[in-house]
RNA sequence: GGCGGCGUAGCCAAGUGGUAAGGCAGAGGUCUGCAAAAUCUCCAUCGGCGGUUCGACUCCGCCCGCCGCCUCCA
């Protein structure tokens, strides 16, 4: 059963999609008037998660993403550069979707423009202004906050006590000042759309209502963004729904904020990081394992240790995967095989005991930490069929990988080699044959060599092959140095295998090499 | 001031009414031609003070510290 923390209810509920098999859940997108920062990604990646996890269990998922692309930050901007507004709304989108898609995961189902959107807007400001919810004045319409009983029940605010704290608003026309505009009548050189109220554009805030009520329709299952949306906009967005008769969103989800130096990463405080930047330097497996070691509801701070930590971290999972890879392929060599049930015992409860973590409202940090726990016991094993004490249980280590790697899956984090982290991993028993590679087919031929005790010809050609990546030959031949006791060649072979750019590592099976990290 | 949240080892981070996952770092051991990797052992009583309970880190109250929102903000 999976449930998810609702912060209308403050607790975890169990999840009621409102068509069974289905679930729509919405997401608050960019307003594109900046490059995202590492802040805006997070959201689009937990919801992006919580997309993968349901669909895995067996739900229709529709994701939507809204970019508001008219908004008064544009036009601020647009003014102060001396463009059109759509011109700096079409640019940001563009960088938007170029800087998320680096994240190597699947863009939303439905990434509606505000633009696009506007028929439904004005149909909504219709039906509010028509129930008197809302009222127009000098060109805009203002939501009459006072008219919806429900007001405040997200943010778990009272009225009155906002009215306290609300500040001076100059907008002439407004009843109370918490009431705030559905509708902006446009000014000289700004975009504008005709509408019962005279030419205008949309209020911040009710383009998410008219989108999500659109993509998802009333009563949709989940409604996501940061925490700092709950007031107002959030607040808003289900006071003008709910106040044209439409029930809005059943769960809400709130992801906690990134933090820079102890404090939230906003780019009015001016300490963000972005997307792109991080992205130049990390790879998107480890961003990615970067968010989602960490809960989504809890706060992140942003630092190039953290981001590290998740290196070294998807590392170890990296290396046991290919330390996995190459011990199935080498299994024909171990010295006893057979069955070992404990292992695939627990292949079998890590990947019960991660599906559990991921129910349990989105766990992600809980359940990494099971797919590390896993890692930790094949070692063990592994150790143990190596001091001779258990067989070799091939099936077994396949079913570790397969759950280690459908897991990732899940996490929308690449497994290692998808994107170039382990390109080859071979090894060459000795000069007597019994020979075994893995991976890379490109190999077959340096093995075909070793086998023929061609070592002349793998010492020709081995430099060669290793400066396009193909370590194969300079393998079998340390495999040959090994093999005749010659330590200097076969250390001087290591640096230079490692100058190469990959990791050496020495097992009972010959050489092994990974693509560094 | 109002509302919401957080405070777990050197750092990061899960978690539970019955004596604390996991990652990083550190110390020592094993393995290894050397190395790397791995593995083993060690390293917290859960901000503070009370209360409820047979028993709380987990529930309640108060206090301290930090953060978010109340203005644009993922």
């Amino acid at each position: 059963m999976i449930r998810l923390f609702n912060s209308l209810t403050q607790q975890k509920e169990p999840f009621a999609p409102r068509d069974p098999g289905k679930a729509g859940i919405y997401a608050c997108g960019p307003t594109v008037y900046n490059l995202v920062h590492i802040g805006n990604a997070r959201p689009y990646v937990v919801f992006a998660v919580l997309r993968s996890w349901l669909r895995r269990r067996g739900l229709d998922v529709t994701l939507v993403t809204n970019i508001t692309d008219v908004d008064d930050k544009i036009i601020t901007k647009a003014n102060a550069e001396g463009r059109p507004a759509s011109a700096v709304a079409e640019e940001f989108t563009a960088a938007y979707v170029a800087d998320t898609d680096r994240l190597g995961i699947a863009r939303p189902d439905v990434e509606p423009l505000a633009t696009e959107t506007i028929p439904e807007i004005i149909d909504l400001v219709c039906q509010l202004v028509s129930s008197g919810h809302a009222y127009p004045a000098h060109g805009s319409v203002y939501f009459r906050v006072r008219s919806f009983d429900e007001y405040g029940k997200l943010s778990k605010q009272r009225i009155d006590q906002l009215e306290e704290g609300v500040r001076v608003d100059a907008e002439p026309g407004k009843a109370d000042p918490l009431d705030f505009a559905v509708w902006k009548a446009a000014k000289p050189g700004e975009p504008a759309w005709d509408s019962p109220w005279g030419m205008g554009r949309p209020g911040w805030h009710i383009e998410c209502s008219a989108m999500g009520l659109r993509y998802l329709g009333a009563g949709f299952d989940v409604h996501g963004g940061g925490r700092d949306l709950i007031f107002p906009h959030h607040e808003n967005e289900i006071a003008q729904s709910e106040a044209a008769g439409l029930p809005f969103a059943k769960v809400w989800m709130h992801n906690g904020m990134i933090r820079s130096d102890g404090e939230k990463m906003a780019k009015s405080v001016g300490n963000i990081f972005l997307l792109r930047e991080v992205l130049d330097r990390y790879e998107p497996a480890v961003v990615l394992m970067y968010f989602l070691t960490t809960h989504y509801r809890s706060p992140l701070e942003f630092s190039t240790e953290k981001l590290d930590e998740a290196r070294a971290a998807y590392g170890r999972l990296a290396d046991a995967l290919a330390e996995l890879e190459f011990r199935i392929a080498n299994a024909a060599r171990a010295a006893t095989q057979g069955e070992w049930p404990d292992l695939s015992l627990r292949a079998e409860t890590a990947r019960m005991a991660f599906a559990e973590q991921m129910d349990d409202d989105l766990n992600t940090a809980a359940a990494i930490g099971e797919l590390f726990a896993l890692v930790g016991e094949a070692h063990r094993y592994l150790a143990e069929v190596d001091r001779g004490a258990a067989p070799l249980d091939s099936g077994a280590l396949e079913a570790v990988r397969e759950v280690l790697l459908d897991s990732l899956d899940a996490l929308l984090v690449p497994a290692p080699g998808a994107d170039g982290l382990v390109t080859s991993v071979g090894s060459v028993a000795g000069a007597a044959g019994d020979v075994c590679v893995t991976g890379d087919v490109a190999m077959m031929p340096a093995v075909r060599m070793a086998e023929d005790g061609r070592w002349d010809d793998v010492s020709l050609v081995y430099a060669d092959r290793l400066e396009c990546g193909d370590a194969s030959y300079a393998c079998v031949l340390r495999d040959h140095y090994r093999e005749t006791r010659d330590w200097t060649s076969a250390d001087r072979l290591r640096d230079e295998i490692q100058a190469a750019g990959f990791d050496v590592r020495d097992t009972p099976q010959g050489t092994q090499v990974m693509r560094k990290s």
